[in-house]
DNA sequence: TAGGCATTGGCAATATATTGTCATTTATGC
DNA sequence: GCATAAATGACAATATATTGCCAATGCCTA
């Protein structure tokens, strides 16, 4: 029986990605969460998002032109699409969908799900 | 002064990006293209969409979780929206667009642009 | 047709992201 | 508190994509 010990590294990415209310990159993880345990390896970041994910706490978001991002699953689970800043760099959730998107696909084309990602400034950089 | 040279190389990939209908990543470029000139080389490829892009020929397509795809500059200043088939993995070129995104933003937002990749199984894969 | 030089293509080198390894640390049950 | 095994973190190693290098090729102009 695998036992998970709960660990101060993997309270501090936990944390770190529950209160962002965005989704984050590896290194936004590991910078962020480094104020909480400065000894904070890069590999343990890798290795506690690979159980979180396991876990079915934390999901990824892939987005155009960046790494993957990570969000809480519930959040994930929630439809919603994303906003790219362009200046800072920094991914923002979007609630809402533009829907009858199907009417967009060529006869015999079935569609299963999709991404939009919104690009710009946020209100902190426009 | 610079001058351009019309090699077969260049020629293959220009036809192969010009006829695709959607737009292709390296591999494919080089795959196809590779019926024309069996001794292409992906060291070719790569050098010669840079100078189709620095001509203003080709234009670079980014899409989630995949590598770039290339498509003629000529589709691409067409906005429209990229389908990705899950099955075969191509990418191809989807007509309209859902409008009034902006409405979907927090106050302070400002849009710039948007990129939408539907994603399901193609005619050919259903 | 000949010569100059842009182009090619093989291979090494680089860039970047992620993972393997393992000695050490530390959470947890008893 | 102790023993045990999970977790950590440093570093090397790997995976993958792209580029540097350069001798050989071949396009193009005079």
């Amino acid at each position: 029986m695998t036992t998970r010990r709960n660990t101060k590294q993997l309270e501090a990415i936990r944390s770190v990605i529950d209160e962002a209310g965005r989704p984050l990159s590896i290194e936004e993880i590991h910078a962020t969460a480094s104020g909480d345990v400065p000894s904070l390896g890069l590999r343990t970041v890798y290795r506690t998002i690979r159980r979180l994910q396991e876990d079915g706490v934390v999901a990824n978001v892939s987005v155009p032109g960046a790494a993957d991002r990570y969000e809480p699953a519930h959040i994930a689970s929630q439809h919603h699409h994303h906003f790219h800043c362009l200046v800072c760099d920094r991914f923002f959730d979007v609630d809402g969908c533009p829907g009858g998107l199907s009417t967009m696909l060529p006869e015999g084309f079935k569609l299963e799900s999709h991404e939009l990602t919104l690009s710009g400034r946020c209100a902190a950089c426009a």
